[in-house]
DNA sequence: CTTAGGG
DNA sequence: CCCTAAG
């Protein structure tokens, strides 16, 4: 017997438009996002010593530049605003307490101290936000003079650029990883709806009052004129951001929020009304939202070990089993689930280590989860019918309603100029899930947490809970823990919880908890997509688990290939499409549990192969500027330098891109497959190669000398 | 854990 | 991408 969890969802609000403009927008992003890596290449390059530059074989600069780029992106600024604040929500999601995107917004209040706080003072704001909500109105909202972060920060930059070279590059810096992070780690496209938009504010990236972040997933070539829906999946954060000294910012409604904490930006997607989940708000006290920091992460080894000799051992244990679909409804609940059962298993004297170590460990258990996370969804794909099938669905429902929800929050302004961003809940797009009876409730985590983190790239935790209790024996069958029964549908609920494994203390237990609501009435259908294109070997994986709008959309821009190379002008389409899918489990509860036979039963899915994510053309780029940087030996620090924030691209992946982006560049453009790579970087590519052989020679003088000298001689 | 390579 | 031998 298996139950199908639809997740998410009661209303369907479909919003074209929504889904439209962002996509459309991302075209900018995107490019805005290789020409961000351009420029920092130049700079790095300079800064790199004279003598590489001048050694290094490249292209001129004149010719690398994308100038009509770069005018492009004065153009795009305000249009990136959103982007930025939906990059910053979507870091802090994702990242909170791995720190990788820390680095950019540092003190990003871990979602577990903000979750608390936006209880407490939700209730607080909730008239001040009617209030507000009503000024915004009748000011015709949406007002020009709103300044979104990114565009402070944007002049920051700007400013830097005169003043202070090495501030700009820093803040670049920045900002590509940003984007890395953000485009080509999440693989969601985050799209702000604001409650009332007006052509100007759109255009301007300015916005006011309520405003609603949503999440969705990248979308492949031509996604965007298709995309009927948008993922809404922010649920309940909390960004602070600190307004730009040069904007003022009153009560209109203005959205002021600093560099540090927003840095991304993007053109703003028109929604619908009141979708809600995302709020902008003002904080006129911040005392009590401030301290939502928290430390970053530290890794588990204990964990690592456990879940790599499991691994080895359940890898092949696949096993299908029937599948009996029922559309269950799931209730929403208060209650909030917590691991903090799990401990920091090792902290110890290389502490200090941290940011390397936890780059590694990182890896280590991504990859490990990787495993874990493709498996389900693979898992149906590669025995043909596998019991377990995640899909997703473009419509926004709200996730939460009743207590926990609360789209709009107040915005706040704090004394020291600090905007504070609440997102009470996070929307997540409509996920059926398909799970047979015998599967565990780890095993049900896991794969809600597949679709959801398909969709938001990873960092959290899904909880599950039944009649309000969180489930925390991940090794229960779904039956041992009651949950099948017929009351299930009504008492099982999910939350989302931030991934933190290092900070035990810290970690806050009901943060971003969201809830679904099961969606009876839209049984099994939403899977019929995938089955259609089942034909397409690789795909078929992306399709199980795909949020079906995507995997639609992504096939109808292109059906004869698994990959469709989409538009040059927008690279990321492509791998952005698989991204999407890629589900990137977080840390499993139990993983520290010190329960041995725990971990036999824990997945019986584990080993698949990870998805194949498409290199974008912006991360080829970055992998080139560190490389030509770095060389051709050091993928650790290729991967810690260029890409630190995508979780997904290890050292190893990123050798063996460089690996194919050298064959590539060695063979006739007629022979290249996939997502055009511009011709620019492969001859950059090879020159690279060439330039750091040659270092690489010279390093060795045993043999190469004397054959030199012999020769000379 | 990293590298380097073959598959 | 995966897997592995080596270091």
């Amino acid at each position: 017997m298996a139950w199908a969890f639809v997740l998410m969802t009661s209303h369907e609000q479909r919003n074209h438009q929504l889904l439209t403009n962002p996509l459309v927008n991302f075209k900018q992003s995107k490019r805005r996002a290789e020409m961000v890596f351009q420029k920092r290449s130049s700079s790095e390059m300079e800064s790199c010593g004279g003598g590489q530059v001048a050694e290094m074989p490249r292209v001129p600069k004149s010719a690398r530049g994308k100038r009509s780029v770069r005018k492009k992106e004065t153009q795009n600024q305000a249009q990136m605003s959103a982007f930025d604040l939906l990059a910053t929500v979507a870091g802090k999601l994702l990242d909170e307490g791995v720190g990788s995107l820390g680095n950019m917004s540092a003190g990003a209040p871990a979602l577990a101290a903000c979750a608390k706080d936006v209880r407490v003072k939700q209730e607080q704001c909730d008239e001040e936000m009617k209030q507000f909500k009503h000024e915004v109105t009748d000011q015709d909202s949406c007002n020009e003079s709103a300044i979104l972060p990114h565009i402070a920060f944007q002049r920051a930059v700007n400013n830097a650029r005169i003043e202070d070279p090495k501030a700009k590059s820093e803040a670049q810096d920045k900002e590509s990883s940003m984007i890395s992070c953000t485009k080509a780690e999440l693989g969601c496209n985050f799209g702000v709806i604001a409650d009332r938009w007006s052509p100007e504010s759109v255009e301007s990236g300015a916005f006011t009052g309520d405003a609603v972040a949503s999440l969705m997933p990248t979308a492949p070539a031509g996604f965007h004129k298709n995309a009927p829906e948008m993922y809404n999946l922010l649920d309940s954060m909390d960004v602070d951001a600190k307004p730009p000294p040069l904007v003022s910012s009153d009560s209109t409604g203005e959205m002021p929020l600093y560099g540090d904490k927003i840095h991304r930006s993007t053109s703003l997607p028109r929604g619908p009304k009141g979708v809600g989940g995302f709020a902008v708000d003002r904080d006129d006290d911040d005392d009590k939202s401030s301290g939502c920091t928290h430390p970053s992460t530290t890794t588990n080894r204990d964990f690592r070990s456990n879940c790599t000799a499991e691994y080895s051992r359940v890898r092949k244990l696949l096993t299908s089993k029937y599948r009996k679909v029922a559309p269950a409804r799931i209730h929403k609940s208060d209650l909030s689930y917590s691991d903090v059962e799990r401990k920091p298993s090792f902290r110890n004297k290389k502490m200090h280590y941290t940011r390397q170590r936890t780059q590694r460990s990182t890896f280590k258990r991504r990859k490990l989860f990787d495993r874990h996370s493709v498996l389900a969804s693979e898992f149906g794909a590669a025995n043909g019918k596998g019991n377990t099938k995640v899909t997703g669905r473009d419509s926004h429902a709200e996730a939460n309603k009743g207590t926990n929800s609360m789209p709009f929050q107040k915005s706040c302004v704090s004394n020291d100029c600090h905007v504070k961003l609440r997102i009470k809940s996070f929307k997540v797009p409509e996920l059926l899930v398909e799970i047979p009876e015998s599967a565990t409730v780890g095993s049900l985590k896991k794969t809600v947490l597949e679709a959801v983190t398909a969709i938001l790239g990873g960092g959290l935790r899904v909880g599950v809970l039944h009649h309000g209790k969180k489930v925390r024996d991940d090794s229960k069958t779904l039956i041992q823990a009651g949950i099948g029964q017929d009351d299930m549908l009504d008492n099982l609920g999910f939350s989302l919880e931030p991934n933190c494994t290092q900070n035990p203390q810290v970690q806050a237990p009901e943060d971003i908890s969201f809830l679904e609501t099961i969606d009876t009435t839209e049984p099994l259908a939403r899977i019929a997509p995938a089955d259609s294109c089942s034909k397409h070997g690789e795909v078929d994986v992306s399709q199980e688990l795909a949020l079906t709008p995507l995997a639609m959309n992504y096939q109808g821009s292109d059906h004869d290939s698994v990959h469709s190379p989409g538009g040059v002008s927008s690279p990321d389409k492509v791998s952005t499409n698989s991204r999407a899918l890629v589900p990137v489990p977080a840390a499993d509860p139990n993983a520290g549990a010190v329960v041995p036979a725990n971990k036999s039963k824990r997945s019986p899915e584990q080993g698949q192969r990870r998805i194949r994510r498409p290199f974008s053309v912006a991360e080829v780029e970055a992998l080139v500027l560190a490389v030509e940087k770095l060389g051709t030996g050091r993928w650790r620090d290729v991967k810690l330098r260029a890409f630190d924030n995508a979780k997904h691209r290890t050292y190893v992946d990123l050798k063996d891109k460089w690996k194919t982006l050298v064959h590539t560049a060695s063979i006739s453009p007629q022979q290249r497959r996939g997502e055009p790579v511009p011709q620019e970087l492969l001859d950059r590519v090879l020159a690279a190669q060439a330039y750091w052989s040659q270092q690489q020679a010279k390093l060795q003088p045993k043999t190469p000398p004397l054959a030199e000298a012999r020769l000379l001689t």
